[in-house]
DNA sequence: TATTGTTATACTCTATAACTATA
DNA sequence: TATAGTTATAGAGTATAACAATA
């Protein structure tokens, strides 16, 4: 809540700042997270992305359709499936219909690997989300994806 | 949501799960707010967190101090204060109760500095959350300290 | 000409360790 | 011995540009 102190005029601290709020609490997550896929897995977290997004896939998917479901660089994303691919996680497959691009998807090592990642980062959700009621994970989600479009809104715009 | 399916058996989906979806809003609104600082004040995120501290304290602060303010490494608020000396925002007292450390203030300079900064800062505060009730800001803000300080607790843990 | 994937470069942030000077 | 600050190094992420093959 940013402060509003004597005629109106605002003041600024850290600790109630918003953008630093949601920096340092994704931070915190986020190497709880990694640290967990890397350990265990030997996986990082734009390679987990990778596994979680073609796992939930119905079909294989090309690296452009990767990075508008990750929100990631196609460097990233490239990066991430070269690792996965010398790792035979995940294998290509030629596109019919566009010879620049290939289809991939997941080895059935990938997925008997995913089926070991999935409960476990389901576990670290679980954790993360204790104390907090049904109806507060759900108001979180919501205003995240508000606060998100917002930002990627004003950021376009500039 | 984690989304249960079937007899009870989890399913993850990247778009609903909450590191995923924490990682990407604080992406989005690290990489306006970022923009906008580094464009206009030539300001990197950790010296904005400084000034922004420093601003705020009634008395000089020392390194260590900043560290546990603003989260940051040691090493990064060294640079960072680094970058500030040469620019003659901040300069350094002696402290007289530990001759390792020293205690960093505001100059007028970079008093007046973020006399700029400020107001801009919470005018894009005020922009993001443009569209959320105030109570939802209090929401947000609360339910991101309770995630922050579970995955604090978990990492520790670990 | 534009786009997909690829490679290369550079810059930041992290993590780590080692070093100094003090304590 | 331990701590505050400093320096150095290596790894990951992001941004950018340039390139090849294909559209």
């Amino acid at each position: 809540m940013p402060a509003v102190s004597g005629r109106g005029r605002a003041k600024l601290r850290l600790d109630d700042y918003l953008p630093y709020r949601l920096s340092v609490a994704a931070n915190a997550v986020s190497r709880l997270i990694a640290r967990a896929y890397e350990t265990r897995f030997a996986l990082s977290v734009p390679q987990w992305r990778l596994l979680a997004s073609l796992a939930d896939a119905s079909a294989p998917l090309t690296q452009q359709t990767l990075c508008g479901i990750t929100l990631m660089d196609k460097v990233t994303v490239m990066r991430a499936a070269q690792g996965l691919l010398r790792r035979r996680l995940i294998r290509r497959l030629p596109n019919d219909r566009d010879g620049r691009s290939h289809h991939l998807m997941l080895t059935s090592t990938g997925k008997r690997m995913f089926g070991e990642v999935e409960p476990l980062a389901l576990e670290y959700e679980q954790r993360l989300l204790q104390g907090l009621k049904r109806a507060d994970v759900q108001q979180l989600e919501r205003l995240l994806r508000t606060v998100q479009s917002t930002a990627t809104e004003l950021t376009q715009r500039a």
